[in-house]
DNA sequence: GCCGTTTTCGGCCCGACTGTTTTCAGTCG
């Protein structure tokens, strides 16, 4: 599959194409490809083969024929042309805050900058004050904004930003003037990981709320500064957008600044059709300019002739059309989860005892808990003999709780898709998780094989974290998940969404193709301390995100039924 | 470059902030 080829040698065009200083919708024709493809599940290769690449939107004859061209030579022509005019280099200068397109243009054209240390040598050298348009304080910006892209941190993980965004929600909410305050923005969808904060607020009076906000003790520097919208950079290096309305454009601030930019465009698009415009003060009449709706999201939806969608869906998948016929799915909720279907003890690298972890379940108005610890060759995994004494205490604890405590396993999966643990053991168990822990660099072939055959394993119910991917840390490691969805569907066996923040594996696009097949999936904390079923919201979020229904997911189910699937599986 | 319940040509989302501009281009959300 080489769809991440030909996505980044659509995004390479659009970039040269704006360098160039053609004609800008060019680019962002390219641009579209490029997020068309990125979200295309099947192979390109086989689109070109069927020749049903025109079928795909955003594709016509001139981006068909560069993607039939770069599968046959690695390169195009197009790109040829541009990259004799504009080496590519160039487009590392474009992640420098303020420089854009044109500006990287000049700055090649007049003094064959290519490289930002070169631009920081030719600020410094007073070289950039010859170039039209180049005064003091933007040579000062660039300078500031080249130290500003070398501590650069990657995007956030969203339950980390979540509590920074609780801080600043907090500081936010002392001020007077502040009627209402909305954490907007990738934050808001639930995305896995994010870029920036986005913080919306709606008030009478907005110069104070901007003036008070860029003076919060926590800012590093003061990205821009005006009445109704600032950003600044926290002393963390996260970005910080705070965009100020008043409280009868709240619901159009809302869902322009809660996005996705995609879900935005959409949007405003078919209002159009409509002969009414969309922006962030609300909806208006196109002829009279009179003002429709405004005040609330719902209103904003339903002017356009929609339903409201949830945020999570936000992401120009699929979601206005499915609104426009009244079909979005009714989304799993963290109310619709009756139990946890992955935990850990002391038993092997938990923190907490059964006990412990079975009445933190109950606290939180569960019906029942599988403890699944590890199994070996981890050194933290428990021991066929030590684990009858597991499954026995298990037992002893669920009696004297009067709780449903379901004995079970996170068994792992050997190189040749055997499971490290004595059968007889895995027979006793109530549920087993199998998942990879160790040999992950294998090739794609013999990895999914090695999945495959465990979830052909009759004793196996769960597939844990498929992917094995940690965000920021590890990429997934190689496996066709389409395979193992197509197999889940084939035999039953469920797909985990793992909620453990630095896992959500599956992630939400698998997640998606695995619902759309009719495959089940299992969300579970991977909690290791009792605190960690609180991970159950993230887990959930990845299931919206990826349209799931509470039929979508196994442990929405009463334990009786969840019994019942359980047991079907070993007959 | 793409696309079509108004179009095969003429649109393409829409607005805030900044710097250097004397009326707006560039960049970003
Ligand atoms: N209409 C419109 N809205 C935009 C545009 N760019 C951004 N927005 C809106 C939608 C975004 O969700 C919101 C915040 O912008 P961000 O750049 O922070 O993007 P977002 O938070 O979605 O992703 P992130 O995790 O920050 O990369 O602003 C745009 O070009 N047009
Ligand atoms: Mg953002
Ligand atoms: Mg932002
Ligand atoms: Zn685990």
């Amino acid at each position: 599959m080489r769809n991440a080829e030909v996505v980044a040698m659509l995004e390479e065009t659009a970039d040269l194409i704006e360098i160039a200083g053609e004609n800008p919708f060019k680019a962002r024709a390219y641009r579209r490809a490029a997020e068309a493809i990125a979200a295309l599940q099947e192979p390109i290769e086989e689109l070109v083969r069927t020749k049903r690449l025109h079928t795909v939107e955003g594709i016509g004859e001139s981006i068909a024929r560069d993607i039939t061209e770069f599968l046959q030579r690695g390169t195009t022509t197009r790109l040829e042309q541009l990259r004799a005019k504009y080496p590519p280099q160039l487009r590392t200068l474009l992640e420098i805050q303020g420089v854009g397109p044109r500006t990287v243009a000049m700055l090649y054209d007049r003094l064959k900058i290519t490289t930002v240390d070169e631009l920081e040598a030719a600020a410094k050298a007073g070289k950039l004050a010859k170039l039209p348009g180049m005064g003091e304080q933007k040579i000062r910006n660039i300078l500031e904004s080249i130290q500003v892209w070398r501590r650069q941190q990657e995007r956030v993980p969203i339950h980390i930003a979540l509590s920074l965004a609780e801080r600043i929600v907090a500081a936010l909410q002392e001020l007077p003037e502040v009627i209402a305050i909305l954490p907007a923005g990738s934050l808001r969808r639930w995305k896995e990981t994010v870029g920036d904060l986005d913080i919306l607020v709606a008030a009478r009076n907005t110069q104070p709320v901007m003036d008070k906000f860029t003076k919060l003790p926590e800012v590093q520097k003061v990205l821009a500064h005006g009445t109704t919208k600032s950003s600044v950079l926290m002393a963390n290096n996260l970005q910080v957008d705070l965009r100020a309305v008043e409280p009868e454009s709240f619901g159009a601030a809302a869902q322009y600044f809660t996005g996705s930019k995609a879900h935005n465009i959409a949007l405003r698009n078919l209002a159009l059709k409509h002969g009414l415009t969309v922006n962030e003060y609300g909806v208006f009449r196109e002829a009279t300019g009179e003002k429709v709706a405004g005040e609330t999201e719902e209103g904003v939806y339903e002017a356009l002739g929609l339903v409201w969608i949830p945020p999570e869906l936000r992401e120009d998948r699929g979601e206005l059309e499915a609104a426009l016929k009244g079909a979005l799915p009714r989304l799993v909720t963290l109310d619709d989860i009756r139990g946890e279907t992955h935990s850990h003890t002391r038993w092997s690298d938990g923190a907490a005892t059964v006990e412990e972890m079975a009445r933190a379940a109950m606290e939180r108005g569960y019906e029942y808990i599988a403890i699944t610890d590890h199994s070996p060759p981890m050194g933290w995994g428990v021991k066929p003999d030590d684990f009858r004494k597991l499954i026995r205490e298990i037992r002893q604890v669920s009696d004297r709780l009067g709780f449903p405590v379901l004995a079970g396993i996170e068994v792992d999966i050997a190189s040749d898709g055997s499971l490290h643990m004595d059968e007889d053991i895995l027979r006793q168990l109530d549920l087993v998780i199998a998942s990879v822990h160790s040999a992950m660099k294998m090739d794609m072939d013999a990895m999914t094989r090695r999945i495959l055959k465990a979830m052909e394993n009759p004793l196996v119910h769960i597939i844990g974290h498929p992917t094995g991917r940690l965000i920021n840390q590890r990429p997934p490691y190689e496996v066709r998940v389409d395979a193992l969805i197509e197999k889940a569907r084939e035999t039953g066996v469920a797909l985990e969404i793992n909620g453990s923040p630095e896992r959500l594996d599956l992630n939400d696009e698998h997640a998606r193709i695995a619902r759309d097949a009719g495959v089940l999936l299992s969300i579970g904390t991977d909690a290791h301390r009792t605190e960690h079923l609180a991970f159950m919201r993230f887990g959930v979020a990845v299931a919206r995100r990826a349209w799931c229904e509470p039929k979508d997911i196994v442990n929405t189910r009463p334990y009786t039924e969840l019994r019942e699937w359980l047991s079907a599986r070993r007959r």
